[in-house]
DNA sequence: TATTAGTCTTTATAAAATATCATAAATGAA
DNA sequence: TTCATTTATGATATTTTATAAAGACTAATA
């Protein structure tokens, strides 16, 4: 089982930052971790709440929240859903994605030049940048 | 009149290209080009209402589309939003954004680089972009 | 003028996300 | 340990964003 093994990992690296991984959030974790690609905060949700049957929007988009803060989990802005980070030991990486509009299939890449490319381009603006949403869409190897 | 000249380089490129910038979508143009940077549809179609009291979120929407479509206009998608665009000549333009999360602002950049890095790295996966979303968010200049 | 493709209006609803406030649990200091 | 503080949760409601569906209308053109 994979995702326990991803579990145990992010038991770790919270317990390191001193972040507390509770209950519902490990729940939710294990949702994710189990499921196959992105996923949507109401799909999450009907997942939970056959757990969980008091479940709330509001759990899970906390839940969502403190693993996206803990870069676990990173939200997919244009298509509202939320994905499962492969490598979530160094927390806030760049985060640019391929995103298949055939089969819904999403892709993690890391170039670094793109990020230097991004980052060369607001430098020459004087603008700082935080947080950056890569989104590519198209068709994937496969489709 | 900014704005006015804007409108008349839209009719042109909608002649041009066979596409009806009807009356609704000429206001929607109108109100997106005298509004500074970027607008949610729903503070547009408050907007539109003061002109035509009638006016429904479908009406906003679909003239969004159609201005979409053109390349008059982005969408913002990690903040909901939609901003007319600087050179909406060439239609099909990679779009890439530098949002400033203190005051809103919102610029447009373009940087060959960063669109050949990312194709670069779609390519090395087998995919095949359409569509890309980059949306740097951070500190402007002035913030 | 009949056709047809596209557009608009209206009503309703779906989908995504947050606000608020009361309660509970964990943490840290006295 | 006890108290105070912070952090997290539960529950209800609402807000914000976006689309669906059905029928009427309009412009272009054959």
């Amino acid at each position: 089982m994979e995702s326990k093994k991803l579990l145990q990992l992010a038991h770790a690296a919270c317990k390191e930052r001193g972040a507390r991984l509770t209950a519902v959030r490990e729940q939710v974790f294990l949702l994710m971790a189990e499921n196959e690609g992105a996923i949507g905060a109401y799909d999450l949700l009907d997942k939970l709440q056959k757990i969980d049957p008091s479940a709330k929007p509001a759990t899970v988009y906390r839940a969502l929240d403190f693993l996206a803060k803990q870069g676990f989990v990173h939200k997919i802005e244009s298509i509202n859903s939320f994905l499962l980070c492969d490598h979530f030991s160094d927390c806030h990486h760049p985060v640019q994605l391929l995103i298949c509009d055939n089969c819904g299939s999403v892709e993690e890449i890391q170039s670094n030049n793109l990020d230097l490319a991004l980052r060369a381009m607001a430098d020459a603006s004087g603008f700082t940048i935080n947080h950056q949403v890569v989104e590519a869409h198209g068709k994937c190897q496969n489709c």
